[in-house]
DNA sequence: AACCGAGTCAACCGCGGGTCC
DNA sequence: GGGACCCGCGGTTGACTCGGT
């Protein structure tokens, strides 16, 4: 007997005082039945149809099963670059509006693209944070307009008053909070763990980012000399402003 | 060969909205 | 009007896989 057999045995006995309810993997058989009775009655219904099946199932965890991996028109296999383009373009308009960026997509399920863009694309961007390209247009930003101002360690700092540019880069990066195995962990935690190194020197949180935001003023301080912008903060700002991204994201392309 | 960590993805959970009685 | 039920959505979890050491 397979491991998978034995813990989807343990996870049925385990719901026996909570009605019989299956959870966990599905088997062939489950599969089977769900779709001979939505062949029969058709979608929809799906607590009345997991009963009439016979299924331990919940009516939900029937039409997740179904939606995600049964229905018959669902595309297998990598994204395109065009999907992958076309989910970026989509989620810079909606943001996590999953099902509806699905709806773009045939074949494409809402599960399928949110996972792509919480795995792929957190993978870029924690590179990025760590190879300059997202820190790069931070950078370029906060220095457009705060310019006398050392910036935050963490997003979190970010003060109220901080301009609607920067706020659209950090907005997109809190979109894609990562988690990791163990604890979370998230862009953010990216720059606490490696401080965003965006002045020359090491820079300390500001006190005005504590409680007196408004005090401060971006003449306050000169420009640090040695912050400079490259090609990278371009290509995510022009994502940013709405534009085709022209760097696919992951690695199948 | 064994272990470990990161990535992947199927499945579950909680919540809000819609519908029916 | 309001309670019960159902459905769909977005967030989260956890099992599994795979590559590196």
């Amino acid at each position: 007997m397979s491991i998978t057999a034995i813990k989807s045995l343990a996870s049925t006995s385990k719901c026996e005082g909570m009605g019989e309810l299956r959870r966990g993997p599905w088997t062939l058989e489950e599969d089977t039945l769900l779709v001979h009775c939505v062949a029969c009655h058709g979608e929809g219904r799906w607590n009345l149809l997991a009963r009439s099946a016979g299924l331990k199932r919940t009516g939900k965890s029937c039409r997740l099963r179904w939606l995600n991996y049964l229905k018959p028109d669902i595309k297998r296999g990598n994204l395109s670059l065009e999907e992958q383009l076309l989910i970026l373009d989509l989620h810079s308009k909606w943001g996590n509006r999953w099902s509806r960026i699905a709806q773009h997509l045939p074949g494409r399920t809402d599960n399928e693209i949110k996972n792509y863009c919480r795995t792929r694309v957190q993978r870029q961007l924690k590179a990025d944070a760590h190879s300059a390209l997202l820190r790069e247009a931070v950078r370029s930003c906060w220095a457009q307009n705060f310019s006398s101002i050392p910036p935050p360690h963490t997003f979190d700092e970010m003060p109220p008053w901080v301009s609607d540019e920067l706020r659209g880069v950090t907005s997109f990066v809190d979109r894609f909070a990562i988690s990791s195995g163990g604890g979370h962990c998230s862009v953010n935690n990216a720059y606490e763990v490696e401080p965003w190194n965006l002045a020359p020197t090491s820079v300390s949180t500001p006190n005005c980012f504590a409680s007196e935001h408004t005090s401060c003023s971006k003449n306050d301080v000169t420009e640090p000399s040695s912050w400079s912008m490259d090609e990278s903060s371009d290509m995510l700002k022009s994502y940013m402003s709405g534009a085709e991204s022209e760097v696919p994201f992951g690695d199948d392309n």
